[in-house]
DNA sequence: GGAAGACATTACGCGCTTGT
DNA sequence: ACAAGCGCGTAATGTCTTCC
């Protein structure tokens, strides 16, 4: 059964990163001699900022999703795509979707093929120090200087954004339910907003894939009220969120229009038969 | 016409400053 | 105290310009 995010995989990530880039690359080299992932709350000495990690740890995050999403995938006659492109909804060369669930097994996907889109926001959670003996861990956030994954404003921010950049780009998206994958909670200063991403339904959820981000047993955000934000503890729950997302087609729609005109929409709606015709109407004319 | 080189755009995550 | 947002270095692309 596969992991969700760990210690170990972090590790794994440095090991793995270690084989194709220096350790100055990968590990801030303090004035104390030491080597570490981020700057430890404690350290005082003149600091540097890295960047030739974040391309890495980028990569290696969505591959991790894309592992993560394999046997679902397969038992639905599906494919985990990573760096999915489709043109007419936003996604293009220079700006694809991270993970995709789609029908084909490629990169290039027509809109009808695309079943998901997953957004991956993760970094290095816990700090690590290298050392001749290896690699320790030094401890989680709280220890160090840095603000990883969705605890940022911009990684929210940039995640919200190119969620609606999708939906903006064309109808043929309204369909795709759309999630953001982290490896840490969320500040409390976006509780509200997580929920109104889903409520509005822009955003069909942000999971964390980090079970335990914080050592010692304390205890993180498990969720929001309405289940904008959900900390996923289990593989079985992550397939349960994912066939919940799936179960039922939704469509996403959004207007501004006077009461009067919404009035008439609705009427006209409303002389269809059945209730999905109506609803199929009503989302023909709230386009125009 | 096609290769090489220059330049532009986008994304990644994080230290830092600014603003409330 | 803490969220917002700027700007950084790097990598991967895409596009335009130059030269043989």
């Amino acid at each position: 059964m596969p992991e969700l995010w760990t210690k170990d995989k972090e590790f794994e990530f440095f090991e793995i990163s270690s084989n194709l880039v220096t350790i100055q690359q990968l590990f801030y080299y303090g004035e104390d001699f030491r080597y570490y992932a981020y700057w430890p709350k404690s350290y005082k000495g003149g600091k540097s900022t890295l960047q030739s990690r974040n391309a890495l740890i980028g990569n290696f995050t969505e591959k991790f999703v894309v592992d993560l999403l394999q046997d679902f995938a397969k038992s639905r006659n599906l494919y985990a795509i990573q760096g999915a492109i489709c043109d007419q909804i936003g996604l293009t060369s220079k700006s694809p979707a991270d993970v995709v669930l789609c029908r084909e097994n490629k990169t290039e996907q027509r809109i009808e093929d695309i079943i998901a889109i997953f957004e991956v926001k993760m970094s290095i959670v816990w700090n690590w120090e290298y050392t001749t003996n290896g690699l320790k861990c030094l401890g989680d956030f709280k220890t160090h200087q840095g603000n990883p994954g969705l605890l940022r404003s911009d990684s929210m921010l940039k995640a919200i954004g190119k969620s609606i950049n999708i939906r903006v780009s064309g109808y043929g998206a309204s369909h795709i339910p759309i999630v953001i994958l982290g490896n840490t909670p969320i500040t409390e200063y976006y509780t509200e907003k997580v929920d109104h991403l889903l409520i509005a339904g822009i955003i069909q959820g942000f999971w964390s894939l980090n079970t335990k981000p914080l050592d010692d047993n304390i205890e993180t955000l498990k969720q929001t009220d309405k289940k904008g934000f959900v900390r996923i503890d289990s593989y079985c729950e992550f397939l349960d969120m994912l066939d919940k997302l799936l179960i039922e087609k939704q469509n996403f729609f959004s207007a501004m229009k006077t009461k009067n005109q919404l009035g008439k929409i609705i009427e006209i709606a409303s002389q269809e038969r059945s209730l999905e015709s109506k609803a199929e109407k009503f989302l023909e004319l709230i386009k125009v």
